[in-house]
DNA sequence: TGACTGAAACTACACCTGTCGTTGGTGGTC
DNA sequence: GACCACCAACGACAGGTGTAGTTTCAGTCA
């Protein structure tokens, strides 16, 4: 029972997730008009992606009459967390800590986005010492 | 006067990368030496993707006598950044809040990585503070 | 000086990606 | 029942990547 290790969604893919996880289902011509005004792509061209999407285990398609309708299989979650870890271990060895550092000093961080780190380290802690 | 918008490190080139950053300059022999126990890459592999690097400026070949002497011209650092932002730019929109939130709540915090990111914060704050 | 050798340069090739163009099949229309 | 319009399926092709094999060239040694 081997798991099948889903191969990874490409950029251009990733584009067509985006607009499945805003709502779903949706057909492919829907999709494509979705897409035109970010991509320009042809209506060829966002079929292929959803093809290739389907191989890949990342939507499912479901015949509607003359057309399909497609639904995302893999979240948004599921996808920014395996981005996630691969640039965590590719770029940082695999170590959360270099990576926030890395984040927190080159990024300009909002009052919003410190007060909303602040809470997690808050949580974190408390977490902490409720495991001592 | 165009920026030349150097190329993107592929995976296995920023493994060459890696071994550059840890001491330089060095031959193509002995980078080959260097990745083949993790890689297990004929020499001729890492003379392409030396090849590539330079190419994409990323390192710079300096003859010495007979062969090549290698230096990384990237940085670890510029690498680290670039990656990163393309994963906050292409994955979380470009907004660093929810990515901070995704690694703090997903990975596994170790007490020193909460007590990092608590500096942080604190040093986040004082700053704030001052600008206020 | 001429052969030998070891490293550099060039070539290769399959697979993935981005981006369509072309073909084909099915249901709807007269 | 024949044809048309649409959409899906398939094929295509250039550029990047992973991973070498093959050819060339410049020193070294005899």
């Amino acid at each position: 029972m081997r798991k099948p290790a889903s191969p990874p969604i490409s950029e251009a893919e990733s584009r067509v997730m985006e607009i499945l996880w805003r709502s779903a289902p949706r057909g492919s011509e829907d999709l494509a008009a979705a897409l035109q005004p970010d991509t320009g792509w042809h209506e060829n061209t966002v079929r292929t992606l959803l093809n290739r999407l389907a191989r890949k285990g990342a939507v499912r398609a479901e015949r509607e009459g003359r057309r399909y309708l497609y639904w995302p299989v893999l979240t948004r979650e599921q996808w920014q967390a395996r981005e996630s870890r691969s640039l965590l271990d590719r770029v940082f060895g695999g170590k959360v800590a270099p990576l926030l550092v890395h984040f927190s000093r080159n990024e300009k961080l909002s009052a919003k986005d410190v007060a909303e780190l602040r809470r997690l380290v808050d949580q974190l802690e408390r977490k902490e010492r409720r495991h001592d």
